[in-house]
DNA sequence: CTATATATGCTCATAATGAGCATATATAGG
DNA sequence: CCTATATATGCTCATTATGAGCATATATAG
């Protein structure tokens, strides 16, 4: 029964691969600032595998964490009439494993707002406010209008305390609803961040929020750093991810209470500061336990 | 570019469908206990829209919640040689809601070893555990029978405060490759629950999985709720879902700090016992936040 | 030798969680 | 009416987790 040529769909895999150095995460990018992307290969017996040996092939390392993202299926996502199906893939991988020709670029260039670690970024008070309460204000009707404000408060908070650093992509929305971003077309106004081709920019803004969550309950970072680093290398990787800044005395603790790292015996020299202890991820951790904990109040 | 005829595939939706009545979980299900599928429809602009209209086609009323789950696309996960891509979804509707011609399925019935709401399943210790056990000792090699022995530990813990339940797909992985259900095939020997065709079984622990995790930090429960209820209720729906027994004034602590619910001024009548104020879910609060809370020790 | 930059150890108040005691108010059945 | 039984609800208390911050140690840079 093959399928008539009018219902005739593409499957395409796109991969957001993330790379930490310095403290600036960037994103594998192929042409064009386009995410890399080929072919559903049928060769392959799993997704991930054929990622994986694509990724390879394209010269790239192999992919340290690879995880499934979302499925993107939204008619027009590419050009029109055409319908693509995309299969989103979120993948990690060690600073030195990338380079090898492949371009990358920051992805704080591509989403300036989401960047916190030195306070909220001023383009938010500066263009970001007053063009979301524009928008507010041309709302239809007082429901929807309602209806934005509590959205418009709930992403861009007016404490900062209450900034939801998981939030990415409902902002990325917020924006493109608002018209604040290039790809919304020509219902775009002022344009912010770097865009990003078809509906890339939306794949990487669900890639960072379930980055941005993940990291929280499972040891994912570790993907990103050499097979040594001291406290201060993770903690600060995790804040390039986070986009916050966060205590450190706090953050040692956590990670310790945790055992997920051990101590290699080794030590940084030749930095300015004390030398710092070189640890190691756990790896056993992985199998240790399934998942971190509850918060259903169990009985026992 | 059309694709060649060779390289055809068929993509097609995959809902699990979730109700629960009485404290009873169950499945609707299609015909012969296969999920209820279908094409993937070129008409809907959006994957959702497309399975809502397709779910409202099929005489069931209006899926409540719904979310993407995963994308299956295993080779030879139907028929051998074909290989067909499965977007599965994970939907919730009321009790009231379902009927409808629609059989249903309890999940449990499918799962046996996950209901721990009356402590562990015998079945757990008068079968799996022993032939996991022989399944461990006939490990190739010394690494493989440690590495089968870490995670039958961790999967089904010996201690019964160990066991996690939102381990639900790797148990069933681990059911599989040790030949424990039937979808396994010719390794199949002792078959446990009621299995169901294709790769539908696993579809489901995927979203039971996701379902146990996400009752924690989102309230999709009521989704499964009429609109008003009481507090055991919604326990009851709770452990239900989670196969566990929980704290009953502690549960009612935390729903309350977080202004999940709201009193409706109603009381139960008629029941045994003394009667219940009945509640209904604040809408406000999916509007008020956006997750829920953190982990990192963030500083401000 | 001093300024500067990190690394580490510890304390303390407050909030969240796990367990359990006690009491209130219905229905069911003699 | 009286008693057994089934829930509903209020409250306490020990333990743990979290958020903030003080103090001290040990390098490099000049």
């Amino acid at each position: 029964m093959k399928p008539k040529a009018a219902s005739a769909i593409r499957i395409e895999l796109n991969a957001v691969i993330v790379a930490v150095e310095d403290s600036v995460p960037y994103l594998l990018t192929a042409d064009g600032l386009a995410l890399p992307s080929g072919p559903l290969e049928t060769a392959h017996r799993t997704l991930e595998q054929g990622l994986r040996a694509w990724a390879k092939l394209k010269g790239q390392q192999a992919l340290g964490y690879v995880e499934q993202l979302y499925t993107f299926a939204d008619r027009g996502r590419t050009s029109v009439g055409e319908r693509a199906v995309s299969i989103g893939y979120l993948a990690l991988v060690h600073e030195a494993t990338e380079a090898q020709g492949a371009a990358r670029s920051p992805w704080y260039l591509h989403f300036p707002w989401e960047d916190h670690r030195d306070g909220a970024p001023k383009i938010i008070g500066s263009l970001i406010m007053p063009a979301l309460t524009a928008w507010k204000n041309a709302a239809p009707d007082s429901a929807a209008k309602r209806e934005r404000a509590e959205r418009i408060s709930i992403a861009f908070p007016a404490d900062p305390r209450a900034w939801n650093e998981e939030l990415v992509l409902q902002r990325y929305e917020l924006l493109w609803e608002a018209g604040l971003v290039a790809e919304a077309g020509k219902n775009a106004k002022n344009t912010l961040g770097l865009a990003m081709p078809y509906d890339h920019r939306r794949i990487v803004a669900t890639a960072m929020a379930r980055l941005r969550a993940k990291i929280k309950y499972r040891p994912v970072v570790f993907e990103l750093l050499p097979p040594q680093f001291t406290l201060l290398q993770l903690q600060n990787t995790v804040e390039a991810l986070a986009g916050l800044r966060l205590h450190k005395q706090n953050f040692r603790r956590l990670v310790e209470a945790q055992g997920l790292v051990e101590e290699t015996g080794a030590m940084t020299s030749g930095i300015s500061g004390r030398p710092a202890k070189l640890f190691a991820f756990r790896r056993q951790v992985l199998q240790e336990r399934g998942t971190a904990g509850t918060k259903l109040p169990r009985t026992n």
